[in-house]
DNA sequence: AATGAATGAGGCTTCATTCAT
DNA sequence: AATGAATGAAGCCTCATTCAT
């Protein structure tokens, strides 16, 4: 995505970009389309490229596909742990600086491509299914886990059914991201409203 | 699936319910595949016939996807719009039969394939997907939100923000369909005590 | 080869002869141009087909070709090894006999160009070489071996260096071959008279 | 393949040696896998160099192919006839010492990789063809003449129908270069032993 | 009505050739 | 002169659709 202009007064060429703007390109043929639909004639008009161009850069249309996939894997969820781990503050606070973040990732990003292509190929491609449920989702349970865990330690959170499942946590947010790639035509959400209000209702769905 | 004989002396063949075992042919493998990556060959063996036969009850494999996805619109929620303006009891005990019902209808049922259907090709079919909203989804909302108006009147839900997001309290629900798609195998969900544990996520998160 | 034809009074399909009609055309196209070289569209064409109905019979370029090697694989040779075992006359007569079947076998027939196949292809077809060498090649040499030992215990042909290589006594109809299929234009050669100094030479060159 | 290093301080380039190079890559190529399966890309490997380079020296990958086949057509044959018409000695040992150096010159060598070459691809290369066998097999064929002409003068060799075919003398060789081109692993020659046969079976079949 | 062989448009992939550096 | 990235024409192959039986 970083472009680095050449000193050259005709920024023309930047090789290096290359890889990534083919998979910019793919990822939007594919989170609209799928893996069979998507054609990599308009992959290659919508990278300014040549189709044969990207065979330079990807072995096969399955392999490209695999790229897109993993090239957005990579989430910045690592340095919450740390910020949860050293919250000061009360468990509310905590929750919603964390909700907050996942819509911020999530919705109508192109994150929710990824997710809808997982949904649809993910039989296909076991190792990728497995790549995200390891670095993404997994490690987004782990963190409202401790979340939990520590209000539970404050006193703040109760010890209940609820409280064992965090996946009820994100669970307004995959459904939003998912409402928003089908229903936003007939019925849209505000996201700030839905925000609030997920939060308001974890809060008190877990609150001791 | 079950396949009535005709009271004819040659049970060999029973063509009147030809099109419906194509069209659940159709929905395993448009469920599994995504419409382009799904072969008609493969749908046509699966309902035990010739390829082209199935041409002779829908015009194009378009068509066939559509019929398939219409065939699975038809939710049994109407009964429930009555069970809940009649309903007797507390709010807890009305939410407790609705989700009960609501997991039975979707998870790791065929319908769960159909959402996956609607999610992926939803952008090139809309017609469809309003269809869905509006035969499905939109009930489905209307029934929770006479929920939530039936406990605030009765005192026993709280009106704040999480009782103005209806779909908050279905949120659960979509991720465990989901989630059952996709995660199954690194990271199964035990339904029972997800489902407990949504219900008591939704009492506490929404009681006055 | 053989075209049954149906008693309809239009003889317009022959199913059943479809894939040697395949088989044929891919031959004419295969020895002219070599695998590569040669587009599976032209075989069709030369069939009298569609290019897609190549894969009805074939599951690829690489198998068609490998059909049409074996096709032209079973060589009319089983039944000398009796006319030699059997051969009342003189040697002269009996490798007459055997020589000038060769030549109609091969040279300017259908069969040069499997050879010209071979020839080529061979590095990357080990196992058609192989089947080549154990039905044709090394039958061939057998039939030669036969005849040889039995000129000498007659007492017709000369124990020496010469009688130990059956393979010269075919090299001329092998080279008769590959002139044809190289240097007809520039060079022709007479059958007739290049067979008669082949037997003269052979029959001279082993003669006791 | 000797690279004659230039006088230059820097002897990594010799550019003058470039197309003997290429072409001696080709050869291995085209010789191996025929026009058109042959990849540009693997000659400029094989010569170490890019594969633009080629186009330095030659239009197209046809020009390369003709310069491959030409640069192989300069058969040390002309010196033969001086030798055949000075030389002292019988037939037999001439005729031993030319087809002696006939398989040297031809089996096993690259030689047989061009012969390979032409076999294939001849039909569309008319002109190769011409040139190959005025260049090489022509003049083979015509020492061999002048071998037999002089030696039915001498009359050591019988005027009969074999003499009249010069050709079949090398068949033989012929056939050996080809069968070392296909049959070497099911089947390989002595070429010792072969050559002995050989000129034991012509000095035989010729001899008055 | 059913079959399945045949068709041919369409898409992936290769690679000779070009071209900017 | 050399490089190798980029191009795009061409060919293999698939499969929705048609059609003769």
């Amino acid at each position: 995505m970083t472009r680095p202009q050449p000193d050259s007064q005709k920024p023309k060429r930047r090789k290096a970009a290359r890889p990534g703007e083919i998979i910019e390109a793919g990822l939007q043929e594919f989170a609209t389309k799928g893996l069979a639909a998507a054609r990599l004639e308009d992959i290659a008009k919508r990278a300014g490229i040549a189709k044969g161009t990207i065979y330079r850069y990807f072995d096969s249309k399955e392999e490209l596909f695999m790229a897109v996939v993993r090239s957005r894997v990579v989430l910045s969820l690592d340095q919450f742990e740390e910020t949860v781990a050293n919250f000061p503050g009360k468990t509310d606070a905590l929750l919603k600086l964390v909700l907050t973040h996942f819509y911020k990732q999530f919705v109508g990003n192109e994150i929710s491509g990824v997710i809808r292509i997982l949904i649809v190929e993910g039989p296909r491609f076991p190792d990728l299914v497995e790549l995200y449920h390891r670095e993404v989702t997994s490690k987004g349970v782990t963190i409202l886990s401790h979340i939990i865990k520590r209000g539970i330690e404050r006193g703040e959170i109760r010890d209940g059914p609820a409280a064992r499942e965090p996946r009820l946590i994100m669970a307004p947010t995959i459904m939003a991201v998912l409402w928003g790639l089908t229903f936003q035509a007939q019925d849209p959400i505000d996201i700030e409203q839905y925000l609030n209000a997920h939060i308001d209702m974890i809060l008190h769905g877990l609150s001791a």
